[in-house]
DNA sequence: GAATACCACTACACTTTCTGTAGTTGATAC
DNA sequence: GTATCAACTACAGAAAGTGTAGTGGTATTC
């Protein structure tokens, strides 16, 4: 059935989206504007998150590039992951999901 | 690792954030704001779902009070999916996406 | 009046993703 | 020297998502 009035979800709603619709996302992002850098900080503020999934998401979220990974020369080494401009962008987002959440 | 300032994520938001997570769900609440009411409608308009995950998210979104499910008595008896207050309240969430999403 | 199409799904086998727990490597703290 | 921390990795099992086929009752087309 053909809706008179429905657009096609446009392809960059997709794939934005895409990046939303995997679990602990919205989580691991709220982390980092809470000041989270370091992998045990996101896995302590984000809380029940498995450390493999925390591990594949800071990965993809370095390669969709909402974060950025620097490896810190001290001993012992340290990883920081810092947001982008496209990671601060994206704080509407998460924005609009706690104002939905709060009431 | 403990960070000073992060506060861990509120549950509330992880309650939210868990509506969004999944994979569509964006996509198919673009197509409900678009107009889309009926199964086939949400269909078109999103596309590369399949049918059974629509079906699902359908009812997901029913259960969490974002849509809500009439079966209209014609011939053949039709199905219309409409955007509760709750679902409408979230329309800033997927705007924030699209927002986004465009450049 | 037979064949085809629409509608709103369901079923099922398969693949991908997520989970939970344990372990690693090298350094410092007690 | 025993324990702890940091930043992960490995792996098996569970859960979620995919693709395709099919269903049952109209309705439309030839």
């Amino acid at each position: 059935m053909r809706c008179r009035s429905c657009r096609p979800v446009p392809e960059e709603v997709r794939r934005a989206a895409g990046l939303l619709e995997r679990r602990w996302v919205v989580s691991v992002l709220w982390a980092s504007y809470e000041g989270a850098t370091r992998f045990n900080e996101f896995k302590q503020a984000v809380g029940a998150i498995p450390p493999g999934t925390l591990a594949q998401r800071l990965v993809e979220l370095e390669d969709a590039g909402v974060l950025e990974r620097f490896v810190i020369d001290a001993r012992p080494p340290r990883v920081e992951y810092r947001l982008t401009e496209e990671g601060r962008r994206l704080k509407l987002v998460v924005d609009a999901v706690a104002a939905f959440a709060d009431r």
